[in-house]
DNA sequence: ACAATCATTCACTGATGAGTTAACTATTTG
DNA sequence: CAAATAGTTAACTCATCAGTGAATGATTGT
């Protein structure tokens, strides 16, 4: 049983509620990176840049891996089942309003 | 011309990470409210719900709407376009990801 | 005009979060 | 072993934000 908690889309909007760490993610669509390549590329500081992976860690956003090869090397890629809680998510708010809109026309079908 | 602004996927975002502005937008799936309303079901007070409406409004989450009949009553309703410009920022992410995975079917394919 | 209702604004408090610099751990390399 | 590299942790500062009670504004009813 993996020890990393599945995600979780309230800790998932707060963890894409920061540019930072939005735009790590967008990095991470492009495929798995550093995270030093994301502290550059972002151009941001290393510690901060730490902070951020471990909140998007937790929230079950991305995943890490060190290499094999070099231990030192802590690589990053995304986890797309998060964005598929957030979708979720939204499909169950837009489904109660498709309801709603249903609702809304027959009541003006049965006024006219 | 319209004051309040279009939906900004940034602060979107940041509307929809506290939980109790997602519990507004749950319970405004349901059909349009008054602030009165919300502040009562989901239990916070009314300056509370006062400001988390305000940030909703300023994200284009919500619209607001003083009723005709009385005046003293603002109405809020849900904008379903601020939750299309989040699925939009998923669809491009996960765009990015699948063109990545094509590009590693291939690379897999090629060392086979 | 006066009271009641619905909601917002103000002033304040406590908690949280992001950034920085410096120190530290772990790992690889000469 | 010593130096260099990759990254995290610690201690701190600053800003932001959510909640609260009190006061205020706006509108309706008597």
């Amino acid at each position: 049983m993996p020890r990393r908690s599945g995600p979780d889309v309230a800790e998932v909007f707060v963890a894409l509620a920061d540019p930072t760490r939005r735009q790590v993610v967008q990095l991470l669509g492009g495929g798995a990176r550093r995270a030093g390549e994301l502290a550059e590329q972002i151009g941001t500081s290393a510690p901060a840049m730490s902070r951020h992976l471990r909140v998007l860690l937790r929230a079950g956003v991305v995943a890490d891996e060190r290499r094999p090869d070099d231990a030192r090397l802590r690589v990053f890629r995304l986890r797309p089942e998060s964005m598929i809680a957030v979708r979720a998510w939204l499909d169950q708010i837009q489904a109660e309003w498709d309801e709603q809109l249903q609702h809304f026309k027959q009541h003006v079908e049965r006024r006219s």
